[in-house]
DNA sequence: ATAGGCCACGGCATATAATACCCATTTGTG
DNA sequence: CACAAATGGGTATTATATGCCGTGGCCTAT
């Protein structure tokens, strides 16, 4: 039920490794706090879609490219829960 | 400073209608507060992810079709805050 | 063996998203 | 016009996103 943020931290960490940033970087040039960063990243919180701007803008990528498809999240991620 | 929200809010607004939801029929099956829906389609309210794709699922529709493109937003979205 | 880059992980404080009410106003329709 | 459905918008409380600071582990190079 929370596969959206692990996909999404997934997303995250494979982008911006290939632009060539570490975690500090992102988090600095974004704006952002480091801890914070790798919460996202290990899927412990679930961001603000603020945050996604930033990040994908920072990193050079659509914000789409970081939004997992349905397919990858579990069912329950799209229904309310319970 | 924050497109993101209205644009955001008005591609809800535009697929809700599409789909032949009210507001109020949207938010009972998405199990949300009718007023909440209300203010994300105004862009009073930043949400997060997992509100994304809550009504990403119940609308049927995917979640980058509700997130709107970096072309559509201020640049300033994409850019920490001062 | 020491230093520095990179990351996992935690606790705590604060800003703000989420939820649940309520009532007024608009909009549509007979 | 009158009536009802749909939406706008306020306020108050709770939950959580976010920021801040620290600890330690793993490498690689010095």
């Amino acid at each position: 039920m929370d596969t959206v943020r692990l996909e999404f931290g997934k997303n995250l960490r494979k982008i911006r490794k290939l632009k060539g940033f570490s975690q500090e970087q992102l988090a600095y040039t974004a704006g952002i706090d480091r801890s914070y960063i790798g919460k996202v990243e290990r899927g412990q919180v679930n961001l603000t879609i603020e945050k996604l701007y930033i990040l994908a803008g920072t990193l050079g990528c659509s914000p789409k490219d970081l939004v997992p498809d349905q397919s990858k999240v579990g069912a329950d991620d799209s229904k309310p829960r319970t």
